[in-house]
DNA sequence: AACTTATGTAACATGAAAAGTTTCTTAAAA
DNA sequence: TTTTAAGAAACTTTTCATGTTACATAAGTT
C-alpha cells in the first residue's frame, strides 16, 4: 500500500468470493436458522467443500459461527450492522485490487521508477477510495425486505405438525 | 462501465504491458532512434515475440511505427507530450481494472442485485477516478534526463570512424 | 540474386490462484 | 449405531498474459 509494489510474475484471477459471501450473509440473516454447506452451494450453483473453504475465513474472522452434526451449519457470529464489506473483503484477500500489475526488471532505471511511481500513484489512492467506501458499507444496508424460504436453496424446514 | 459489470467464470491475471509499455516508450524518446524488438526484449528481460505483440498493439492505435528489414525498428508515432497514461491503457487492454469480480448466479434475486450495486458502485468510481489520472499524465511527465546509450540492452551505436 | 536483418504471425507451452472435485476424518445429534 | 454436518487433504480445471518455437514477409546490404 506504501511505496511501489512490485509484482511482477505475480498474477491473479478474477474473484468473485466478496459477491458471493455478502449474497450468502445477507440470507443467512433473512433465515435465521443454521444454513449447511450444502444448501449455502446450492445457493450459488458451486460445491460445498469451495463453501467451507472461503466460509472458514469468515469463521477465522469471527463473523460467522459453524456447528458440527445433526442441525449443524453455519449461523452469523454477529449482526448484519456490526459488519461491513471491508470487513468481509478483508477476510478474504490480502491481494491487489488491481489487475495491473508493476515491474522490477530494473530495479535502478530511473525511468522505470517514473513509471511505476505514477502508476502506483493512481492505484493507491484508487485503493483508498474503495477501501473507505467498503468500511462505510454496513451489510444490514444490503439486506433487502425479501425472504426466500422456498428457494431450491433454502433448507426445508420440517412443518411443526399438529 | 455501467450498471452490475457481470463477469462470472471469468479470470484475469496481473498484467504488467502497461508498466513494461511505458518504460519502453520513455527510453525510446530518449534513444532517438529505430529500436528493434530484439533490443526491446532485452531491457524487458523477456521475448522478441511478446515485445511485438505488446507494442502491435500500440502501433495500431498510431502511437509506435514499425519498420522491417535492415536498420529498421520500432519509433514513436507521436512526441511523449501527446500521449497519455490513458492512451496506452486503452490501447493494451479492454479488460476490467480490478481483480474483484460480481456474480450472476441469481439474476432476480433482490439480495444479490444489492450486493452487486453496492460493489459496483465503488468499483465504478474508483475506475473513473483511475482513469481521469491516466488522462491527466503525458509521457513526458515520466521522462527524466536520463540516457542510457550504454545500457546493455541499448542499440549498439557504430562509431562514426575519423 | 543472395544474404542479412527485422517485423509479422501462427501455434504451441507455462504459470498462478480461485474454483471445482473426490475422498476421507471428525464431531454431534437422532 | 446411524445420520448429518463441518474439516481437511489432495488433487483437477480454468483463464490469459507471458514465454517459446518456427516460419513467412519485407527491406536494406553485399
Amino acid at each position: 500500500m506504501a511505496g511501489i509494489v512490485v509484482q511482477t510474475e505475480f498474477f491473479m484471477r478474477k474473484d468473485s468470493r466478496l459477491s458471493r459471501m455478502l449474497h450468502v450473509l445477507v440470507h443467512m440473516h433473512h433465515l435465521e436458522q443454521a444454513v449447511t454447506s450444502d444448501n449455502i452451494a446450492i445457493m450459488l450453483g458451486t460445491n460445498p467443500v469451495v463453501v467451507r473453504r472461503t466460509m472458514a475465513l469468515l469463521r477465522e474472522q469471527g463473523y460467522v459461527h459453524a456447528v458440527k452434526g445433526h442441525g449443524g451449519g453455519w449461523t452469523l457470529a454477529k449482526p448484519l450492522h456490526c459488519i461491513t464489506l471491508l470487513d468481509i473483503h478483508r477476510s478474504l484477500s490480502e491481494n491487489s485490487l488491481f489487475t495491473i500489475a508493476l515491474t522490477d526488471e530494473h530495479n535502478n532505471c530511473p525511468i522505470e521508477q517514473a513509471v511505476n511511481l505514477a502508476i502506483d500513484d493512481v492505484l493507491n489512492e484508487a485503493e483508498k477510495l474503495v477501501l473507505a467506501r467498503f468500511a462505510s458499507v454496513t451489510l444490514d444496508k444490503l439486506a433487502v425486505g425479501y425472504v426466500a424460504k422456498d428457494a431450491p436453496w433454502a433448507k426445508k424446514i420440517t412443518p411443526v405438525v399438529e
